[in-house]
DNA sequence: GTTAGCACTCGCCAAGCCGGAGTGCCAGAA
DNA sequence: TTCTGGCACTCCGGCTTGGCGAGTGCTAAC
């Protein structure tokens, strides 16, 4: 794609390529010439309006969906929309202390955090929202735990240094005693406090394992694969909410539409693609219309941003809309949201406390 | 209302109205006379066709969308039709075999069992499925755990006798030693091992807790209010899937429709009220159209059954779909995998093993 | 470079019309 | 009684037509 910043436009077309954009974004109608003359103080007539709109055309950056129809912008003109002529201020006030607030009625925990991101970030922007649960980039065994649940099934408990709780079930062939599970789970523990999937494997390669037990050689294993799960970013919850605010704007009152949405809401892969896709950006994203890598988005705008713990944890936090969107708005929420995620998990997870 | 069962209908008005109720759910369009001598052996002329469907309005049965249309059942038809005149008959086989394939693909886990059984019920009736997740009637407390996480943040994890586990970060003021909190671990596992929440608190107050060490009292507070919560069956997840498959509907098409569906599904507490609904209620459960109390789910029939072990542990599965819905097929799905589903926690959980 | 004026092009109703679908009813047959 | 053929009647849905309003592009003049 050629640079958008390099498009040769004059101060006055700037500005009305500006107004197309917000008008027809809070209205969802095609702008006139006519409209804009009398809504904004543009100090010219519609018919030079009209002229700048030819040119405006001309550069791709706005059409007429018929003839005798004002105009809308193009994913081009959104794009230098967002890139020259938006200024994202910093949310009000009054909202980052509504916002705040009902973060700190809810208890400590990041999967309710990033759940409740992903809430009120849709109805702070009016629109569908996006969170994927923070991964560690390494995680460490803080303990573990191995319980008998029955003759033939294990449970194997583990803790990641930052808190994270997942569990496995195990069966076994042989009817494990509670007590010898105990012994192994002890010396384990003791052995491996603190290491890395990695570390525990090289671990394993220089211990003798035999002496360990029967079980050692599977409980060994499946720590190993649980922390590394734990680190693959994609494998996380994704919380998502808010379809029914997409689904208001008239865009997708085309029938075929909305379910084309939701099934990529649902099948979710779409935003490992975009997890993916984001690893190294920095700062809020914003993706437009046919930019989007995924063909079923192509209807749609993301802003989405990273957030977490500088090299320790990291998620996703984003908004999902019609490309029609209000990029200022949504780009400053998204940026709020995310300093405010990553300032809880700062506060919760910081290793000083 | 009326006991449907009691309305005196002739064989052949019972025939017409079956045929009615199967030939609308499958087309979507009014059934005309006409249609019906052609199209089933009917030994009568559409002319004593008509005379039958004018005396099945007349009981409520059925209904004209407006003159000159076919009929269609109305939600007392479709009642008639369920209660009287289906025969749901077990799954085909080769299908039976089908489902439990995938579901032996997949590690040992209720809940991702319950997510699978969603999505393929979805798949399999073409509908929307949702799966609560199994909840005990009676939690008792197999093993917790402490961890200081950090200077003032501890992690308290709980594993149940079913071998759910749950966590919860506690906050204190002053820093915990992981000696000291593995000590008041070990002593209160050893002396609450076995005991549900009312046990733990009648424990609490006949011992002397103080004895135990300042953050005692806080650890069994929060041990009974998980173990509660654990038992409290709306609390659980409820997965839902196949969202897109009712929207394809034409009675769907209808503008406002459509995200009143898709507003219920994300809310979440309708499902809440079905599930304390549910309660003591036995085998699979038709609740059609406006039968259902919710207001928004006025315009969708759900078709649900509990899953479990007797007196132990119980969640509900069913789909979700237009009132217009091939109820016996539904019937049998959502039969067939409840029993799936029971079966399978059966061998995973059953104290024997 | 800007503007007034004007012809031109469409989209968007609303009205009117027509054909087809399906019914209800009735009188006569079984 | 119960059924049936025939027929008038109703109403939906689709199509066409015409008029209105919106908005533009162009041109000629400022």
């Amino acid at each position: 794609m050629d640079q958008i910043a390099d498009i040769k436009i004059t101060d006055r077309q700037r500005a009305i390529l500006g107004i197309i954009v917000e008008e027809y974004v809070s209205t969802a109608r095609p702008v006139a010439s006519e409209q804009i003359v009398n809504n904004y103080r543009v100090n010219v007539s519609s018919a030079t309006v009209r002229n700048d709109m030819a040119e405006l055309e001309r550069l791709g950056l706005i059409v007429q969906p018929h003839t005798s129809a004002g105009r809308i912008p193009t994913d081009r003109g959104y794009r230098y929309f967002v890139t020259n002529l938006m200024h994202p201020s910093a949310l009000p006030l009054d909202e980052q202390r509504k916002i705040r607030h009902q973060f700190h009625q809810v208890e400590l925990d990041a999967e309710e955090w990033v759940r409740l991101a992903a809430s009120v970030l849709s109805r702070t922007v009016h629109s569908a929202a996006v969170a994927t649960a923070p991964r560690s980039i390494e995680v460490r065994l803080k303990h573990f735990e191995l319980l008998s649940i029955s003759d033939t099934r294990l449970l194997l408990v583990l803790v990641g240094d930052e808190g994270s709780v997942t569990q496995q079930m195990l069966t076994v062939d042989e009817a494990a005693d509670q007590g010898e599970l105990s012994a192994l789970a002890l010396k384990l523990n003791n052995a491996l406090e603190g290491k890395t999937a990695p570390e525990i494997q090289a671990w394993e390669q220089a211990e003798d394992i035999a002496q360990l037990g029967e079980f050692a050689p599977m409980v060994l294993k499946t720590l190993t694969s649980m922390l590394g799960k734990l680190e693959r970013p994609e494998s996380g919850n994704v919380y998502h909410e808010g379809l029914s605010h997409i689904l208001e704007q008239p865009e997708f009152r085309v029938p075929g539409r909305m379910q084309q949405i939701i099934e990529l809401f649902e099948q979710g892969d779409v935003w490992s693609t975009l997890i993916t896709s984001m690893a190294g950006r920095e700062g809020v994203q914003v993706i437009i219309g046919e930019e989007g890598t995924a063909e079923g988005i192509a209807s749609c705008s993301v802003v989405i941003a990273r957030y977490g713990l500088e090299d320790r944890m990291t998620g996703l936090l984003g908004v999902v809309g019609p490309v029609r969107m209000p990029y200022s708005r949504s780009v400053s929420t998204v940026g709020y949201m995310s300093e405010l995620l990553s300032d809880l998990l700062q506060r919760a997870y910081s290793r000083e406390g």
